[in-house]
DNA sequence: GCCGTAGTACGTTGTCTGTCAAACTACGAT
DNA sequence: ATCGTAGTTTGACAGACAACGTACTACGGC
């Protein structure tokens, strides 16, 4: 059947994030509660660049993937925006930090600290 | 059918809590990330005065507030000891800054934030 | 001793979440 | 045009979670 495309790709197929003003603190709490979604938090943080989803190793199926990534775009937590065949991925630090100042930091320090110190 | 008490009763019930190095982050992040229980924090934050279950109205049903005080406990969010017929609740503002500093803070001040800013 | 109040434990129900496999779409290179 | 690579979508499934009602336990006063 028809390639069913045209929705609203055209110029290359947008992904739809939130407002600055629409991120809601409950989401990105539970965002960010997920040891896997942390993970990925915290790579980012690290890259300090864009990084392609495939960029970061996770322990889970593309499916799953694909799944954690979305929650944390619809949380506002990350961007992403398709470059070519590859899909660009970076944290939303402005947004975060206008929003919930030092929320981010503290989270990031928290889990370095946590791994780090062990028990 | 007999009491079935003395289990570890005698002294008053003594409710189990993690110790301060046990907290693991991406606990405290999933209990905070319920409304609920963010709405009971943020009291216990402003009253900074220990608590009874009973002063903290929620519009749920008392198991259900039961509920959301044992994760918030044994996620090592609040203490909690009877007193009599009462359970006093409080925040463990101390080993959460030292565990992970900066932390509660900033989710206080991002839910406060939130709610005045509104949209 | 008996009752009321405060909170717990248990069993249930409906929803959400994390995971996967398999089929599919889009883009770039050959 | 064909192929491989990157990521999506769908459907399924098990486990977790929030909420409830009811029955229970514990403590303090009458």
């Amino acid at each position: 059947m028809v390639t069913r495309l045209g929705d609203e790709a055209a110029a290359g197929r947008e992904l739809a994030h939130p407002a600055r003003s629409e991120i809601r603190l409950e989401q990105v709490l539970h965002a960010l509660a997920d040891p896997m979604r942390l993970a990925v938090v915290r790579a980012l943080a690290a890259a300090s660049e864009q990084l392609a989803c495939s960029a970061i190793e996770l322990p889970v199926s593309k499916s799953t993937s694909t799944h954690h990534f979305r929650v944390l775009r619809e949380s506002g937590v990350i961007r992403q925006d398709y470059r070519g065949t590859a899909k660009m991925t970076c944290l939303r630090r402005e947004d975060l930090d206008a929003r919930f100042p030092g929320l981010l930091d503290s989270v990031l320090a928290a889990a370095a600290g946590q791994e780090n110190a062990g028990r």
